[in-house]
RNA sequence: GGGCGCGUAGCUCAGUGGUAGAGCACACCCUUCACACGGGUGGGGUCGCAAGUUCAAUCCUUGCCGCGCCCA
């Protein structure tokens, strides 16, 4: 027996209610010991972060897939868990501690990790918490941290892999060094900005005596970075540059330092650009640290002259003046820093060439510099101009393990979704670079490397291991750096399984399934989960990568924090409900664009459940409940049979887009078959006539629907579901998917087709002839066809309910006035006697008849050209006649019922 | 500069080598005993522009215009 609803659907009531249920009977994850893995892992957010509408997005997508699976019987597991997100997280505590006044620096390093860890304790339930209330049915019995220590154990085993397979190794390079936040970042990590800026023309003068071929006695060169003079090393011309080969090899006397530095060929230096000499600075700019190197200086030799903060120190050689030391590299706040006081000497010493630019006016003026548009490199978290700084960092030899990644995506073992992804994964792995993995942070998986007193690194599991290597009583101190968080994240599709140990759950869900991510995170996340499963496992992670785009505002513009324009999905589920938030996200998630914000259609979705609850109300009032097969039930009402068919069609189109990954296909399919097919047709068809055969049907068609739609709407359908009867301990998300063993009926399709046609004909006429809906009439239908014969007899009562037509007689029509329907190809007279207004019938006709001759003219004009006939596919050449035909019986049908009217 | 994607009804988006669909919005009708978060009916698009391939192009090719993203 059903258990009554309420009349109205309150999302809020049930989800709660259901989730907990779940949750606490350990559904999420059923013991299926012998039944296919099927096994996804989740992007581990931010463990102090929050649900935005991006996870929405991306958990909506995995549960779908999971649940699904799930209910196709397989051992679905849904990883999940939390990443420390090393620099974020610092970030936060250290603006908490900034609030109070106070700053890491004031504590050791053990107390600032031990106040993250008590944020973390604190913060870090609050997007789990989040995801819980999206409907996700993940596996929280194994819920993971990337801090765990069974974790950290595989970070650092794979660290010391790497480094004794010579895949990690310590450099001395040029790194992206984020000032503001004091510690190398990824060129990954980096975001380049185009900002205005200004390009600033110096005389460097040759040394004495030496003039170029013009006889000019000194070299022009242009920079955006003027600070950067006080470390320059070098100038460099282009080889066949004509005008300055009579200087190669010479120097130049920099203003300021007094430095004396080579002019060097390099291929560098572009002659068509400004002068087409370049000021070096190898350890300011990457470009001129290529250069430097080429020209022979080596990273140790190269100049530094700034600090960890991007202040102004000393050069090794000693040559900045007092007056520089200290400052900012450029204007901060208001302050003018190096960049400032270095124009203004150069200005004083008159080595700054002025730029000449034309007022509106036409007028000439004389401006210290050019103008100009410079792309500037911004650190992504800190938000500060990134500085390229030498110091010693880890790398990983990226290049290396790129390879088999690269392999797998072209042979078809990791397949992208879309495909069009897959140009842009090729791109930037074939140009890699390597990986700096070192972080000067304390918040992180520290790196197993100490040095001895001569500084030389032993990298080792354990300190007691690094010692050994070392020595007895070798004095060594550990590295202070942690790793890049992505470094560990790289090892969440089996380190979260247990690997490195070979655990059943390691032996059995990895290789995972899929994974689904942000396009945003392809080189972040997805693609060193693949360089790190390939090197650690020597498999691929997963054979299936989706990729979806982001949510943006209503406007198209990309949500963020400063536009004030974030939408939170928490509010929408209390609005709309959760079933209705998820929904909308499956249905605008097509493969390669991205979903603008549309609170209308999530209104939409909330009506359309809203929808199945008041269908679902009628069933139960006309004593149907839940069925008691997967297989349909026996029908011999065609109406019965028909939407026995239509099931299994939907299911089929399910089962396809789903295969397919085309969640939109997958939910719209799902939606019209609930709406347009069950709700409009099919129960207004069985009104009136709930025999025992048609509560079956009905009860098991309904259920069918809530196991379709579940991996969508997971709330209400369990809600349903369980009221629809005593399923004995039997819930909805443990169900067993769609399997009708039944094919579609093409009989009772056909008959179900012509009284929809019936159907809506006459509601068509009615309207437009300004009949009332309501209005009773009778049809005659002088030649039926086999197929209207058997409708009319079989389903009276329900034309008579939906068609309004309390009679159709087999017999010519009355003399009088008359609207004429078609239903299928059969044609149907309706007597209207004092109510039809005659010209408004033969308008509508002539319109009709106008379309099916225009129809019927084009499609003739294609049939009677040879080409076609010949080159087009049979297939085509056919439907084309049949076409043909049914527009000219058409037409003929349409004249003849014109011919009545007069 | 290189790469990718987009431009289809007022809006948000599907789609196919045989002259187009959905949701919302709009108009008209309906207080029909599941539902007005409803029911019925309808209007509305030279599928960005141009050329080419083809018997046939919104769909393929090229160019152009506009928009967005990524990389350098």
């Amino acid at each position: 027996m059903s258990t009554e609803l309420p009349t109205t659907f309150d999302p809020a009531a049930i989800e709660a209610r259901w989730y907990a249920h779940w949750e606490q009977e350990g559904l999420f994850r059923p013991e299926r010991p012998d039944a296919q893995p099927y096994t996804i892992v989740n992007p581990p957010p931010n463990v102090t972060g929050s649900l935005h509408i991006g996870h929405a997005l991306d958990n909506t997508l995995q549960d779908i897939m999971i649940r699904y699976e799930r209910l196709r019987g397989k051992d679905a597991l849904w990883v999940v868990g939390t990443d420390h997100a090393g620099i974020a997280t610092q970030m936060v505590v250290e603006r908490q501690l900034e609030a109070k006044q106070d700053k890491r620096t004031n504590y050791s390093r053990e107390d600032f990790v031990a106040k993250v860890w008590e944020w973390k304790e604190e913060s870090g339930g609050t997007i789990t918490r989040q995801l819980r209330r999206l409907g996700c049915s993940m596996d929280w019995s194994r819920e993971q941290f990337t801090m765990d220590p069974h974790f950290s154990a595989a970070v650092t085993k794979t660290f010391v892999d790497l480094y004794n397979d010579g895949l990690i190794y310590r450099d001395k390079r040029l790194v992206n060094w984020d000032p503001k936040l004091k510690t190398a970042i990824s060129d990954l990590e980096v975001e380049t900005q185009d900002v205005k800026g200004s390009f600033w023309h110096f005389r460097y003068p040759l040394e004495d005596g030496v003039t170029l071929a013009d006889g000019r006695d000194y070299i022009e060169v242009a920079t955006t970075r003027p600070e950067t003079m006080l470390a320059d090393m070098a100038v460099a011309v282009h080889p066949e540059d004509e005008r300055y080969a009579s200087v190669v090899g010479k120097h130049v006397v920099l203003p300021i330092t007094g430095r004396r530095v080579p002019i060097v060929a390099d291929e560098h230096a572009d002659p068509e650009l400004g002068s087409g000499a370049v000021k070096i600075t190898p350890g300011h700019d990457f470009n001129d640290f290529e250069v430097g190197k080429r020209a022979g200086f080596k990273p140790a030799e190269m100049l530094n002259m700034l600090d960890g903060e991007a202040n102004v120190c000393q050069t090794a050689d000693d040559l900045v003046p007092e007056e520089f030391l200290g400052l900012h590299r450029f204007k901060r706040d208001g302050v003018d820093g190096a960049r400032e006081l270095v124009v203004q000497r150069l200005k004083d010493s008159g080595h700054l060439i002025p730029h000449i630019a034309k007022t509106k006016k036409g007028e000439e003026q004389e401006l210290d510099a050019e103008p100009r548009t410079i792309a500037t490199p911004f650190g992504d978290r800190g938000g500060v101009v990134i500085e390229p700084w030498l110091t010693d960092q880890w790398y990983v030899d990226a290049e290396k393990l790129a390879v088999k990644p690269i392999e797998a995506v072209k042979n078809g073992a990791v397949e992208i979704v879309p495909k069009s992804w897959e140009k842009t994964f090729f791109n930037w792995m074939e140009n890699i670079q390597p990986w700096c993995v070192s972080r000067q942070l304390w918040w992180g998986h520290r790196i197993p490397a100490w040095y001895d007193a001569e500084g030389k690194a032993y990298v080792a599991l354990t300190e007691e291991e690094a010692q050994a290597q070392a020595g007895e009583g070798a004095a060594l101190t550990r590295d202070e750096d942690v790793l890049d968080t992505w470094f560990s994240s790289a090892l969440w599709p089996f380190a979260t399984l247990g690997w490195p140990e070979q655990t059943d759950l390691v032996a059995k869900h990895y290789p995972n399934d899929l994974l689904v991510s942000g396009f945003d995170i392809l080189f972040f996340w997805d693609a060193r989960m693949m360089m790190m499963g390939q090197y650690t496992t020597g498999q691929n992670p997963w054979p299936k990568l989706y990729l979806h785009g982001l949510v943006r505002a209503a406007d198209g513009q990309k949500m963020s924090k400063s536009k004030g324009n974030v939408v939170d999905p928490l509010g929408l589920i209390d609005q709309y409900g959760a079933d209705a938030l998820r929904f909308f996200m499956a249905a605008m998630e097509s493969q390669g664009r991205d979903i603008k914000m549309d609170d209308k259609r999530i209104e939409g979705y909330r009506n359309f459940a809203t929808k199945l609850w008041n269908a679902t109300r009628f069933c139960q009032s006309n004593g149907i409940s839940a069925s008691t097969s997967i297989a349909a039930p026996k029908a011999i009402h065609a109406v019965n049979r028909w939407i026995i068919g239509e099931v299994v069609q939907t299911k089929q189109a399910l089962d396809t887009a789903l295969a397919d990954l085309r969640f939109d296909a997958a939910a719209n399919t799902i939606y019209h078959f609930v709406w347009d097919r069950f709700c409009d047709w099919y129960i207004e068809l069985v009104k009136g006539n709930f025999d025992e055969e048609t509560k079956a049907v009905a009860g098991w068609a309904l259920d069918q629907i809530l196991v379709m739609l579940h991996p969508f709407m997971p709330f209400i359908t369990e809600e349903l579901w369980s009221k629809q009867g005593d399923r004995a301990d039997y819930p909805l998300i443990t169900a067993s998917w769609v399997d009708p063993q039944a094919e579609v009926d093409a009989e009772a399709k056909a008959e179900i087709d012509w009284l929809i046609a019936l159907t809506s004909a006459i509601r068509t006429a009615k309207n437009e002839l300004g009949i009332a809906p309501g209005a009773k009439l009778e049809a005659f239908c002088p030649a039926p066809s086999a197929l209207a014969k058997s409708v009319v007899e079989a389903n009276a009562g329900a034309i008579e309910r939906l068609a309004r037509l309390t009679a159709i007689h087999f017999a010519e029509a009355p003399a009088g006035a008359a609207m004429q329907i078609a239903a299928g190809e059969d044609a149907l007279v309706i007597p209207l006697e004092g109510v039809i207004d005659i010209e408004a019938e033969k308008t509508r006709l002539s319109k009709a008849l106008e379309a099916s001759a225009k129809e019927a003219k084009s499609l003739e004009g294609r049939l009677s050209n040879a080409n076609f006939v010949e080159r087009a596919k049979p297939e085509a050449v056919e439907k084309a006649r049949a076409d043909h035909a049914h527009h000219v019986a058409e037409v003929a049908r349409l004249e003849a019922a014109l011919a009545r009217l007069g």
